[in-house]
DNA sequence: GATTTTCCAAGCCGATCGGTCTAATAAATC
DNA sequence: GATTTATTAGACCGATCGGCTTGGAAAATC
């Protein structure tokens, strides 16, 4: 009924829309300084003057590219899980390495980014999902999602760890999967209140320890 | 110097203090409906109004019994190690039970507690210290110590299920105990988020497969 | 140059924030 | 009853909250 937006509009009339993918517009401005700030301190601890301030960025064009606060949320959700499915992917994919090590090496990065900012910045889906319960509704689902999509991720590199015989046959990948994010979030939620990464040192090197252990058993 | 305060005093003037054990007394209930509110919703996220109206209790009364929102949260942080010490104390000295199964029993005390609350309250230690970014800095030491405080009647614990032969003897039961609360913690915040139990059975399972599994590894 | 649309800029709104203040009331001693 | 102290009660304050509004500048088409 209503005219369907073709593959390529013949022409617009006023003004195009800027390019949003330059890192400097600001409405990508916006999401990085907002990724930032509310991994420090939460979403309900920041207003949004705090992050047009930080980015520099006057009140009439947040609520031009964005609706509402909420609206900016979810947008960072979004951005943020972009962000690390690109990580995640440099790490799980990177077939020089053997599938554990590979593991070994997001940890790793995970580790020196959060040292990076003097243990002051954790998890934007963890720090969501703790306040869960002062956030609008639909933040629930789409965190939801986001774990479930890292443990996936996760999930296949394990797999491919236990067919190169590095983790023992048995073991259901998935649920090893579901149980490092369980943990792991733990882990980074404990490194950003102590300002250590010692959290983060003894879960993964239980972890690695644990998905091993029958190797380590006695021997027959 | 000055009169230090006796044992007993001779006798006061004016109107004596309020019995505040008693549990309707004002800054009791102020306590007990602040836990309530701030395990689901955060510090932050809570206007001191919120809790003036839950309790039913003038604002006057509050700024009586507290100093300020701060000093509220802090007096709100010692309750609620008080209340999971003696918890803790329940489960882990019950000499009727093997050391192993008090930490089971603990685990299922605690899941059936977030059952109760349909998983919307997750462990206050956990909520404020995510938010750590955006709260005072006194917070910190506080929730710290508190992790320290139950990790080490943890510990005691795994000890005693050591020495009863349930956990290998190689085991650094500190460390382990450490490891179960980063953990745990993780685990908390994902039921709350999922609205499900799912994920403190997943890491619940895990962990005391992990404290095993040399016993269940191939025999000698 | 007129028109159309995008984007920038900031003043302003009602609501709510944490916190203060004053007055009244209650319960004890003197 | 006078005094002293504890507690209740809520109006009130300046600051900040999220969000709306209006106006104009910029960049394209016609």
């Amino acid at each position: 009924m209503s005219s369907e937006a073709s593959v390529s509009e013949p022409r617009r009339r006023g003004r195009p829309p800027r390019d949003q993918s330059h890192p400097n517009a600001p409405r990508a401005r916006l999401l990085r300084t907002g990724v930032a700030i509310l991994t420090e301190k939460g979403f309900s601890a920041v207003g949004v003057d705090e992050i047009l301030a930080s980015a520099d960025v006057p009140k009439g064009s947040f609520y031009h590219y964005f609706g509402s606060k909420e609206a900016f949320g979810l947008a960072l959700i979004d951005a943020y899980a972009a962000y690390f499915a690109r990580k995640l992917n440099r790490w799980f994919d990177d077939a020089e390495r053997a599938p554990l090590e590979r593991l070994r090496d997001f940890i790793a990065d995970a580790r020196s980014g959060m040292a990076r900012h003097g243990y002051r910045r954790g998890c934007l889906v963890g720090n969501l999902g703790q306040e869960m319960g002062a956030l609008p509704e639909p933040f629930r689902m789409r965190l939801a999602a986001v774990f479930r999509d890292w443990e996936m991720r996760t999930s296949r590199c394990l797999r491919a760890a236990q067919a190169a015989g590095d983790i023992p046959k048995g073991i259901d990948c998935d649920s090893l999967a579901h149980f490092f994010w369980i943990g792991w979030e733990g882990a980074v939620l404990r490194a950003k209140l102590e300002r250590r990464p010692d959290a983060l040192d003894v879960f993964a090197r239980g972890f690695l320890a644990m998905i091993q252990a029958n190797d380590m058993g006695p021997r027959r």
